[in-house]
DNA sequence: TCAAAAACATGATATTTGTCATGTAATTAG
DNA sequence: CTAATTACATGACAAATATCATGTTTTTGA
């Protein structure tokens, strides 16, 4: 298996800032994982001991509100962390991670990198930095679930994807969501999520192919209130 | 002023990981400060330059949004300390907070701190576990925001302002909000906020006199859906 | 202390969103 | 390949929530 200390991956997270014997110790004892698009990597209430490292594809965190639904929580692509909150916790996990398309990742075990936690202070502040950058994404979603319509929302949704998962070779978004998942993005039933797409489509705004879906216009989906 | 040394309010927050020697310097270094009700301790977009820590009172966080109302994020209390995301960034805040009742607070420089922060590992340490929970609540609250009525939600900040903040003599809630306020937490509009709860009266879950708020029936409460 | 301002309250109505029902299209398992 | 399941789509209606209007009460500041 390869190497940490050449894997691109970890300059997009605190992992980057082990030293050099640090991450060889971490390239010891990680564990390559394959998960298929729809797979469970772990569920609210399970206590994690260990960190997931994103190599590639994209997994939603969620967590089932006492509706019954679930509610996404947040999109983690190439370079994200998994399970940051259990190094600084023994409680159960809040969250449960399903993989939305293939996905290769490495699991990192705990025991081995909290001694990094205590002695490295770069590798903190890091954990740090990014922990702080969670909240602050996650107070702005909290308020756009509190104060814009499900329509606006799902504009954003769009966008942002377009934004972060780009397009494929036809100018389709990347990234490729049924239904049902935008409704448990947006936080809306899954037939008000569809009644919105088709409008979107009726406007001009979107065009889709089967599941795949292009912005045509995005300046008329930033003007939707 | 009193010295951090003996402060009992740093004993709910992470400073209370820092050394004697640590505090001593903290403790030279801190501008005690008072706030009135309503008044603005920060706004978002300013750069902070240090964390407050709240000896007494509550304060609100808020976001504003897109549509020009103020969303409240979190309510802070005794203990809590604000502008935390201050010493990991330089960003501007993302955040406003604003005195709900007459506040004491202690404004820590964010250049005495940051020495601690990158030789304390336990301090940071506790850093990290108080961002890590602020993530938790913060997902906590974008689900049921997403997921949960208005009714639901008014039902629940009730319940929790009386958990966190207690009644006072006659059993009154201790804290005292507007209804703007109690709109702002809720996300809604304020005269449904106003609605509610006048709802909540006649069905005498609650009862009221003037601004102030008794929970009648704690049990009718939690079972609003 | 009194006038002005702010907060509270409630009705009427419009808009948004959810729910249930039903049908079609796409995917998947055998 | 085909039956069965799942996802998508849309109509009809109900429920929740926002908005606008208007009046009352409370608070505030000169």
């Amino acid at each position: 298996m390869s190497k940490c200390d050449s894997c691109i991956v970890k300059e997009f997270n605190a992992l980057k800032s082990l030293t050099r014997d640090e991450l060889m110790r971490v390239s010891a004892c990680k564990t390559g994982k394959i998960y298929r698009k729809g797979q469970v990597i772990f569920e609210e209430g399970e206590i994690l001991n260990g960190v997931y490292c994103v190599k590639d594809g994209v997994c939603k965190l969620t967590k089932l509100s006492e509706n019954g639904k679930d509610q996404v929580v947040k999109l983690v692509v190439k370079g994200g962390m998994l399970g940051k909150r259990s190094l600084v916790s023994e409680q159960k996990t809040n969250l449960s991670a399903v993989a939305l398309n293939d996905m290769e990742m490495c699991f990192i075990p705990k025991s081995e990198i909290m001694s990094d936690l205590a002695r490295n202070p770069k590798f903190t502040m890091d954990v740090l930095r990014e922990m702080a950058e969670d909240l602050k994404e996650s107070d702005e979603s909290l308020v756009n679930m509190a104060q814009k319509s499900v329509k606006r929302r799902m504009a954003d949704i769009l966008i942002y994807a377009q934004d972060n998962f780009g397009n494929d070779s036809e100018g389709y978004l990347s990234i490729i969501l049924s239904r049902e998942d935008y409704a448990s993005i947006v936080g809306t039933a899954t037939e008000s999520a569809i009644r919105i797409l088709s409008q979107f489509k009726k406007e001009g705004l979107i065009s889709t192919s089967g599941k795949r879906i292009k912005i045509e216009d995005v300046h008329g989906l930033k003007w939707i209130e």
